[in-house]
DNA sequence: TGGTTATTCGCAATCTGTGCAGATTGTGGC
DNA sequence: GCCACAATCTGCACAGATTGCGAATAACCA
């Protein structure tokens, strides 16, 4: 996700107003790396700026996502994540706490696909792009088990 | 997942009954590689059987999950996709019609972490599965653009 | 400064999934 | 084949996440 200041650049050129909720968002998204869901950045918003409304989280939150400065991550466990480290990177998650955590992965374009049936859907399919999910337990968790 | 009969027999091992409903449902996922929503199989198994509740589509899906014969897929795309195939094999998914194919990966061992956050994170966690999720737009629906 | 137009906000509605309870039905033993 | 008991089925209410809508508000450009 770009700064601040260049997010204000970018909506005005697009005919978007920057109001100070945005603002607030732009802020609390900026060098986040905790994947934050819609009401975990509502709780914090709220905090800084008493009465901002949960929907407009959502719309803010969407609006950044259309325009590729934000990604959503579904990591099944109701709520959508967002993370704004828009790079060529990986996650690792944890099944018990949800925890989610960038990583860089190396031999991603060395994966191959098998089967014919793959290489069919290789085929039928064009391919934007590639996700490495690392699945499993944080520390935190597995030593309260 | 098991044939329908070798299901039959683990149910009645575990002191769990076999119904029609559930008979039924067993159909309708073996060897299905359309990797149905609950309420996609609700529709199918209300045509052979009227009356069918999504209730008891829910409750069998979770238990045979909970039973390691399907697994649960999240692909964004609101509802939670089931798939019969518990062979360790990934998945190309189309971001437009939500179409998912299930495809055999080599390399995925050769998956290296990169930075020093990464072996972190890498040590940090314990690692159960990688998922890789290959998205891209199918072909039938890069015709209809 | 003023007008136009995007935003905000709150509420209702949607969608997916789960909890509950009463009626029903498999199952194992006789 | 029949019984008793526990597991199931079903419908409904409910919870959580997200979106649609419309009136009031506020940003932005001239």
């Amino acid at each position: 996700m770009q700064s601040p200041e260049e997010l204000t650049t970018a909506f005005r050129a697009r005919g978007l107003k920057v109001t100070p909720q945005r603002q607030l968002i732009f802020r609390l998204l900026a060098g986040n790396d905790r994947h934050p869901s819609a009401d975990v950045l509502f709780a914090t918003a709220s905090a800084a700026m008493p009465g901002i409304s949960l929907r407009t989280i959502y719309q803010t939150l969407t609006d950044l996502t259309s325009m590729g400065e934000l990604r959503a991550l579904d990591v099944g466990a109701g709520a959508t994540r967002f993370d704004p480290n828009i790079d060529d990177h990986h996650h690792v998650i944890c099944d018990h706490c949800g925890d989610v955590r960038d990583v860089y992965v190396s031999g991603v374009e060395s994966l191959r696909l098998l089967s014919d049936a793959d290489a069919e859907a290789h085929g039928i399919f064009e391919i934007d792009r590639t996700q490495v999910v690392f699945r499993g337990t944080c520390s935190p968790c597995r030593s309260t088990r």
